[in-house]
DNA sequence: AGCACGCCGACT
DNA sequence: GTCGGCGTGCTC
């Protein structure tokens, strides 16, 4: 652009300057020129030039004093979008995630315009009808695409290509012939409405309270935390779903966090019982078209309920008025890829911006939101009992150091003969094994070589469905050979360990005519897949449920009784200071699945330390003793919620690069009494996709701001350069 | 995050 | 001689 041909440049006054936030990995703003005749206001969605490509980006601010260094620098808005501008509200919680997790305000601003480049008014999409004689030369591609619109009615003209497994040019082709016309397709039907009153549920007396506040709750209109805590089984859900009625009354949209979208089936369907529809969901499968539909709906406020995934947490509501996370303990909340934030905070300083309530739902709340409740900061809302005279599933260890299975198995006796009674029963059971793949380890019985990931500080894990042996961490597969590749000895390999396959060979073994199914993330392709698997268990088409933490959540099984825990220990064991609470969170709800509409529950836990008080608190079903043991170890310790934390992971490709860069920064940490810089010590996964990887952890106490702290450090430290990494995560959760 | 610019190995 | 690998650095 060519500033000086012109031939009078307008004066600085009349040209009005905005600040643009830009969905790219920058904190600042950027300015740009607001073109003749355009009214723009902070919030506005917009699109500018950014380099050589045009950015959906927002204005953030007036600027009018613009800076003079970029006088001749700065370009024009090309085009002000026509969907809602983004509400103070959700620009202050963009500011704050961005200030408090130090990732780049831009990558914030990016999650609220999930949208796609579908934005702006639907193109009308195109249908075509059966209508005339079929053409005189009928091909097979043909009679199939007739054989598709045979029921005369409007179908899209893709889909029905798509269905007839034709090209669209057959299509045209038939529209030419007469036999087709075309015509415009209805426009898609607006997200229906709930309706708060369509079924009005049975509350027991002690459920029936609880409710009470639940719809005082969202009538309030204010910042309020609940912790709505009741076990497995006792109703949480239609509990909260009578605050949900009532914000629909006063005419708010609802938000409902869930910690994995993809095992909301039943639970959409109980929505419909409640509501008469489904609510409106987000998700990462959603196709453009839609996501861009159901964004538009939400901010336009015609999507009264929405439920989705944690990043479902930074759409732009028009008017949100209530927000509920479910399973509020759930790890998959923590986000851990490009900004580390852990949703169900910051759903709750959405809540205290927006000045809204939310409620957090957990059988097992995890410790930082029972020290809440404890200290009066969350109302504790409890649900004592399983409704409908429900029992709790009754829990037992089995000493795996007494009664061990035959070797290489890993189903103990006292086990197995459980699970057959309940075949015999006709009812199911869930083996749960944390463990995906057939054996974590894969070793060579001649010459002792075990398969290691080569960029990976790993094993490779043998998945025999796959035929491959596989790292877990970076992805990385290759064919299980037959020969040894250190000794080139034959049939040596053996395998290590369990995995879920292989717990299904031996369920198989033992259970030769029952039908088992096992589900594991790696094997599931699809949300739909996973939701028909999920309802054929349900259907009780399958006697043995072989499982990872998949099957833990949010699903009722009707004739699941017995469940059985393969290796208890697991996860307990890794000098995680989380490890009992995950443990313990885990073993609860998968243990929880067992009972939930039929009969009493059973669960079993393989052990190797019946001792361990997480395993004992288990078997006494006793909460009290588990919370108390682990807050008071908190406490004494000052890890979350009695302090914080934050890590720095510095990699690099190299070893010396990594740990001298790490060791110079932890040099540089400002001195301060509150803080303790711990390390740098190698990660625990020293070796990642081949880069190295060390560790720094940050420990302060509970009322300093760590992320300033934290800010100004890294600004006076050494700066990364070349292949150097800093990952900075406040509150981490994982300490991998 | 993109995307271009820039400097070293295998080929139309 | 060019195509293209991804390291480095900028985007108002």
């Amino acid at each position: 652009m060519d500033h000086t041909t012109r031939p009078s440049p307008a004066p600085a006054s009349t040209t009005r300057v905005v600040d643009v936030l830009v969905p790219v990995a920058l904190n600042q703003t950027y300015s740009y020129r607001v073109p003749r005749g355009m009214e723009l206001a902070p919030g506005d969605v917009i699109c500018v030039p950014l380099g050589p490509r045009e950015v959906v980006a927002v204005v953030w601010a007036e600027n009018a004093k613009p800076d003079p260094r970029l006088h001749n620098r700065l370009k024009d808005v090309s085009e002000k979008l026509d969907v809602p501008p983004l509400r103070a509200e959700l620009r202050q919680l963009v500011d704050w995630v961005s200030t408090y997790t130090l990732s780049a305000r831009g990558m914030v601003l990016r999650m609220t315009l999930r949208m796609g480049d579908n934005l702006g008014p639907e193109r009308t999409r195109l249908g075509v009808r059966l209508v005339g004689e079929p053409p005189r030369r009928l091909t097979p591609a043909r009679r199939r695409l007739i054989e598709v619109l045979s029921d005369g009615l409007l179908h899209g003209k893709s889909e029905a290509a798509r269905e007839a497994g034709v090209s669209s040019g057959v299509v045209d082709g038939l529209v030419d012939e007469g036999t087709l016309t075309v015509e415009a397709m209805p426009p898609p039907a607006p997200p229906s409405i709930p309706d708060p009153s369509y079924a009005q549920p049975d509350f027991s007396r002690e459920q029936r309270s609880a409710v009470d506040v639940m719809r005082t709750l969202a009538a309030s209109g204010s910042f309020h935390v609940a912790l709505l805590d009741g076990v497995t089984g006792s109703g949480k859900t239609e509990v909260y779903f009578e605050a949900i009625a009532e914000n629909i009354r006063r005419g708010k949209q609802t938000l409902i966090l869930m910690p994995e979208i993809a095992l909301t089936g039943q639970f959409l369907d109980r929505f419909a019982q409640r509501f008469g529809v489904r609510p409106l969901e987000w998700h990462s499968e959603l196709t453009p078209r839609t996501r861009a539909r159901n964004w538009a709906a939400i901010a336009e406020g015609k999507a009264p309920v929405v439920v989705g995934a944690r990043s479902a947490l930074f759409l732009p509501y028009a008017d949100l008025g209530l927000i509920i996370v479910d399973e509020e303990h759930d790890q998959a909340y923590k986000q851990d890829e490009g900004a580390h934030y852990h949703a169900r905070d910051m759903a709750v300083v959405r809540a205290h911006i927006a000045r809204i309530p939310i409620v957090l739902a957990s059988a097992t709340p995890s410790v930082e939101s029972e020290v809440n409740a404890r200290k009066g900061r969350y109302q504790r809302v409890a649900l004592p009992s399983r409704f409908g005279g429900q029992h709790m599933p009754h829990i037992e260890a089995i000493d795996m150091r007494r009664a061990p299975p035959p070797r290489g198995r890993f189903i103990s006796p006292v086990l197995a003969e459980q699970v057959r009674h309940a075949i015999e029963r006709r009812e199911q059971a869930l083996l749960f094994l944390n463990r995906r793949g057939y054996a974590p380890l894969t070793l060579c019985r001649a010459c002792g070589h075990r398969f290691a990931c080569t960029i990976c500080d790993a094993w490779l894990v043998d998945h025999r469905f796959r035929q491959r042996l596989v790292c877990h961490h970076c992805g990385f597969s290759m064919p299980r050979p037959n020969i040894c590749p250190h000794c080139a000895a034959e049939e040596s390999l053996a395998a290590v360990g369990p995995g879920v396959e292989r717990l299904q060979e031996e369920a198989a073994h033992i259970f030769p005519e029952a039908r088992t199914m096992v589900l594991s993330s790696d094997l599931i392709t699809s949300i739909e897949t996973m939701r028909s698997e999920l309802n054929e268990i349900a259907e009780g088409r399958v006697d043995i449920i072989i499982g990872t933490q998949l099957v833990a959540k949010g699903h009722n099984f009707p004739r699941l009784n017995l469940v059985g825990v393969i290796d208890a220990d697991l996860g307990l064991s890794n000098g995680d200071p989380r490890a009992a609470e995950r443990t313990f969170q885990l073993l609860n709800q998968v243990v929880g699945r067992a009972g939930r509409e039929q009969g009493r529950g059973v669960g079993y836990l393989q052990t190797h330390q019946p001792e361990h008080p997480v395993i004992k608190a288990l078997i006494a079903n006793d909460r009290e003793a588990f919370y108390a043991s682990e807050i008071d170890i908190r406490e004494r310790t000052g890890y979350p919620p009695f302090g914080r934390l934050a890590s720095l992971i510095v990699s690099a490709g190299d070893r010396p690069t990594a740990e001298g860069f790490a060791r110079k920064l932890a040099a540089m940490a400002p001195l301060d009494e509150r803080i303790q810089v711990l390390g740098p010590a190698e990660a625990p996964l020293a070796v990642i996709k081949g880069r190295y990887r060390f560790r720094l952890l940050v420990k302060s106490l509970r009322n300093v701001d760590l992320s300033q702290y934290l800010r100004e450090w890294l600004e006076a430290g050494p700066k990364t350069k070349g292949n150097l990494k800093l990952e900075v995560d406040v509150d981490p959760q994982s300490f991998l």
